[in-house]
DNA sequence: TGTTATTGATTGATCAGTCAATCAAAGATA
DNA sequence: TATCTTTGATTGACTGATCAATCAATAACA
């Protein structure tokens, strides 16, 4: 069986394996072995390339922040006016690959795990700031920088927040329903900041215009 | 040392204890050693009277629920209008004390563990309906019952994304900055179905009239 | 005496991490 | 081509530590 060059690959399944028995369990209380499992490889290997739970765990997180800066990458090409970069961004939060519940899981017991090791929280601050970022650059050529800071802010929350509650699975609101409710925050906020002679400017609501 | 009727005051010393213990470790990977050890009574002591270390968690997320509507009661007691309530409702969201970091890192990990305990998620559910029927009571005052299921999701969502945000501690929102936000939001959102004959009702932001 | 409170000591299970040994391939040598 | 050497891949078996849970024993009360 043995044959050279397998370390990518390994490396790769492993931290595939990771994702999703962390996904599936809900929680980092994951064993090695449960890991080395899902991977079809032994608890020994596992260690062999990472060395220890931890760095393995860590390798995890940054191929979750990976896929997300890739995904945002490809939907933000080809995207010129500020305001459809922001619906990109929403979309890609929401989009199906990262709303899916193990997805969501993994981010939440990340977020624990911030609480413990430094080199975690780091790396959920490095998201954090570049969703920061992300809509702050095109909400200041939008409006003025103070309230393009407090937007981004409530746009951020916002998005955390229907992903906490995506993990509790009660009343859960699709990936469809929580982009249309941050877009329609986005819209309220940004409403006093549009040229008044674009149409539509003063209609009473927003919020049935996408499909539910 | 061992005085009779002590049932009662070990319980809640425990459960304190085990607050406090997951709050600082910002986990629920705490020991009944610790929690012990934090009570000032032996581990032994705990399994008598929780039996289990399961029971002993359940009952600490209990009691927060407990203090939360303890908090959510007072706070709404003698306040009248729909409006009004609203401001309550937020407000006690962001009390001190629910907001204190190892508060949040509580609700957090117990966030987690609803993934795997069935009557750990059963009790986060209860706050999460909590909030949601506490918001759609006042909301549906005020507008037509789509739009107040609407606003609420909107409104819970922020609330629960600031949380999340908190326990990062990266550029922290602070208590007031959040009910802004929160409460920004909510004004918005309300401002279609607010009657035209009062004032103050077009102007261009309201973003600034709390404190920062 | 019987009940409640309390603990030290112990058990049994679980796990991360280690290590020595095996296996297969890729040169190197002749 | 046949044989030796090296190196990467892989594992089973083991260790040491940790921890929840149990229990028998002790101490204070009623």
């Amino acid at each position: 069986m043995p044959r050279i060059g397998m370390e990518p690959l390994r490396r790769k399944a492993l931290v595939d394996a990771t994702l999703r028995t962390i996904g599936q369990q809900g929680s980092l209380d994951v064993t090695m072995s449960e890991i080395a499992r899902e991977a079809g490889v032994s608890p020994a290997l596992a260690h062999h390339y990472f060395g220890s739970k931890q760095q393995l765990l860590v390798a995890t997180i940054r191929s979750l922040l990976a896929r997300l800066r890739t995904d945002a990458v490809a939907a933000l090409e080809n995207v010129e006016t500020p305001r459809e970069r922001l619906s990109a961004i929403i979309r890609v939060s929401f989009q199906a690959d990262q709303f899916a519940p193990e997805t969501v899981a993994a981010w939440l017991a990340f977020y624990v795990e911030a609480q413990r090791s430094e080199e975690v929280r780091r790396l959920l601050i490095i998201y954090a700031r570049r969703l920061r970022s992300n809509l702050l650059d095109s909400l200041e050529r939008l409006c003025p920088p103070d309230d393009a800071a407090r937007i981004a802010e409530g746009v951020a929350a916002m998005i955390d927040g229907l992903y906490i509650r995506q993990s509790l699975r009660s009343a859960p609101i699709g990936s469809t329903a929580s982009v249309t409710l941050t877009e329609d925050y986005l819209d309220l906020q940004l409403r006093p900041f549009l040229r008044q002679d674009e149409p539509g400017t003063l209609a009473p609501n927003p919020s049935h215009r996408r499909g539910e």
